[in-house]
DNA sequence: GTGGTATTTAGAAATTTATCTAAATATCTA
DNA sequence: TAGATATTTAGATAAATTTCTAAATACCAC
């Protein structure tokens, strides 16, 4: 994990529409390169970076592996954006 | 501005280091630098892609520039994170 | 086991990114 | 205006990223 792998991850455009693909419902491999212009491979590297961060796992299931969206991983950086936007001087919880 | 050009800048530990900086108060560009191990040029570089990202704005006032972390734009993300999260089949608003 | 489909891995090329040094701007103060 | 300080811009380089093709692996069905 680590915050760094996971905003890198969500830094690339076609990783953000893959995680847009799997807010619906858990594809595999093939059904989610289906949706891009790309190689399968590019697609399968898209899919480990994205696993490393933690934003999606996978379940291997007959020939095929599902790709599925890791909702904690999006609430931990969820809860970094907003204790960044929480810190200020003059913020709510700041008041006294 | 754009998901894609702020989550890329939210994609390097420096910015988001910066931006840590930056939620407590707002700082000039010197004395961010002091704060890293870098070039003054290379601070620049790194606000210049947080301040096209939206994600600082400027003020500048005699011979300083003080950047401030922009919470609406931090808002924005939160916002786009939180649809990916709920949008699932079985999501909390989906439930009949 | 053989053949077929699904996916990943390896290697290479093109592009982008992060960083530095040196030079250019901008603005203040005396 | 001249000098000093703050910051950015330009140009170069090294490293990282994205993408492809081709080959390898995994797994299923017959």
């Amino acid at each position: 994990m680590g915050f760094a792998e996971t905003f890198k991850a969500l830094s690339d455009t076609a990783r953000r529409d893959i995680l847009v693909l799997l807010k619906q419902e858990r594809l595999s491999a093939g059904e989610i390169g289906n949706h891009f212009d790309m190689t399968g491979a590019t697609i399968s590297y898209h899919l480990s970076i994205l696993k490393k961060a933690g934003l999606v796992y996978e379940q291997r299931e007959k020939n095929f592996i599902y790709y599925e969206l890791n909702t904690s991983v999006v609430e931990e950086v969820m809860l970094w954006l907003s204790d960044l936007k929480g810190g200020q001087k003059n913020g709510k919880m700041e008041e006294k």
